[in-house]
DNA sequence: AAGACGAAAGTGGTTGA
DNA sequence: TCAACAACTTTCGTCTT
C-alpha cells in the first residue's frame, strides 16, 4: 500500500490536476482553487507491526506519531537498532533494553487496540451508509489518535464516533452528531467533545460544514424530488450571499432551505417532519425560515405555487 | 384537531477580560 | 477562571387551516 494510492490526484473542488504536494508542511494544495486537499499526510502503512526484529533497517514507528509537519517527524526516538548500541556503557545499554521493552508493550496494545475499534468502526460506518473512502480517513484519524495515546481516559467507542464525524466533515458527507450519537450509543456531549480533542490534538482542520452538503440526505429521507432538492440548494446559497448562513447551525439553515423549498414546488412537509430528520426542532426551523423569508424574496414564489394549486382544482 | 407561530426561560459552548 | 453572549432547545399558549 503506497500512501499515494490513497489520496486524489484531482481536485475534488475544481477538478483541477495543478496539485501541489508542500512536504514540508504535509500538505497538498490545488493550484487552481486554493484549496487544501489534504493535509498532515500521514503514512498509513502497517509497519507498526513490523519493529519485533533487529535486522530491520526500515523506520521505526513505535508509539510516536509520524507526521510531516513537525521538524523531527513526530517525536521520532527510534529505539531498536543494534547501530544504536556502539558507544554505549553498561548503563546505556540496560536503558536502552527497557526502553524497548516499553516499546514492544505500547505497540502490542496500540494493535490489540486497533483491532477492536475498527471492527466498531465499520459496524458504525456500515450503520450510516457511510462511503468506504470515508471510512478509511476514520480509520487513519484513529491510528494516529491511538498513536498519540488520546484514547487514554476516553471510550474507544467515543474516540471511533469522533474520528468518523470527522472524517465525514473533511469529505463533506456530514452526518449529524444525533446520527454519530445514534448508532454508536454515545451521548452526542460526548461525540462532540472527542470530536474537538482529536481534531486539536492531531491539528486536524476542518472547513465549517456547508449546509448543502446535507440536502441530499434529508432530502430523500422526506422522499422530495430531486427538483425541490436543487431548488434548496440555490436557496442556501443564496442566503449564504446574504450573510444569513455565518453563526448558524448548518443544519438548521438546511432544514429551513429544503422546507421552504418543499413548500414552493408543492410538495409541503410539516415543519415538524423536516425538524426530524434533520435533528432540529421546528422553532429552529421557523426562526431560518423567517429569515429566508425576509431576506430573500420567497413568499411570492410561495403564493403562486399556492394559486397554481387553487387554479388545479 | 393538527399544524404553524412566537414568547420566555433554560442549556451548553465560545469568547474576551 | 469567570461572566457575558449567541445559538439552539424546551415548553407552552394562541392563532390558522
Amino acid at each position: 500500500m503506497s500512501r499515494d494510492d490513497h489520496y486524489v490526484k484531482k481536485c475534488p473542488e475544481c477538478g483541477g490536476i495543478n496539485l501541489f504536494w508542500n512536504k514540508d508542511k504535509g500538505e497538498i494544495i490545488c493550484r487552481d482553487c486554493g484549496l487544501v486537499v489534504e493535509e498532515k499526510m500521514v503514512e498509513f502503512g502497517q509497519e507498526w507491526r513490523e519493529f519485533d526484529g533487529d535486522d530491520a533497517d526500515k523506520r521505526r514507528r513505535t508509539g510516536a506519531p509520524i507526521t510531516y509537519t513537525q521538524y523531527d517527524k513526530g517525536l521520532g526516538t527510534e529505539i531498536g537498532r543494534k547501530a544504536d548500541l556502539y558507544g554505549l556503557d553498561g548503563k546505556g545499554k540496560s536503558k536502552f533494553f527497557r526502553l524497548r521493552k516499553w516499546q514492544y508493550r505500547i505497540s502490542t496494545a496500540i494493535e490489540r487496540n486497533l483491532k477492536l475499534a475498527l471492527a466498531e468502526l465499520k459496524r458504525v460506518s456500515s450503520f450510516l451508509k457511510i462511503p468506504k473512502s470515508v471510512e478509511e480517513e476514520a480509520a487513519r484519524i484513529y491510528t494516529l489518535a491511538v498513536q498519540r495515546g488520546l484514547v487514554r481516559g476516553r471510550s474507544m467507542e467515543s474516540v471511533v464516533a469522533g474520528a468518523l464525524y470527522a472524517a465525514c466533515r473533511r469529505h463533506e458527507v456530514p452526518r449529524t452528531l444525533d446520527e454519530l450519537s445514534e448508532s454508536s450509543g454515545i451521548e452526542k456531549k460526548e461525540v462532540g467533545r472527542t470530536y474537538r480533542f482529536i481534531t486539536r490534538e492531531l491539528q486536524i482542520s476542518i472547513m465549517p460544514s456547508n449546509p448543502a452538503d446535507y440536502i441530499p440526505r434529508f432530502s430523500s429521507a422526506l422522499k422530495l424530488t430531486p427538483e425541490t432538492q436543487s431548488k434548496s440548494i440555490e436557496i442556501i446559497e443564496q442566503a449564504q450571499i446574504k450573510e444569513l448562513t455565518s453563526g448558524r447551525g448548518p443544519t438548521g439553515i438546511a432544514a429551513a432551505g429544503l422546507y421552504v423549498a418543499a413548500l414552493i414546488n408543492g410538495e409541503k412537509r410539516t415543519q415538524r417532519e423536516v425538524a426530524d430528520v434533520a435533528g432540529v426542532t421546528e422553532v429552529t426551523i421557523r426562526n431560518r425560515y423567517k429569515e429566508l423569508l425576509d431576506k430573500l424574496d420567497l413568499e411570492k414564489e410561495i403564493k403562486k405555487t399556492k394559486k397554481r394549486k387553487k387554479g388545479e382544482e
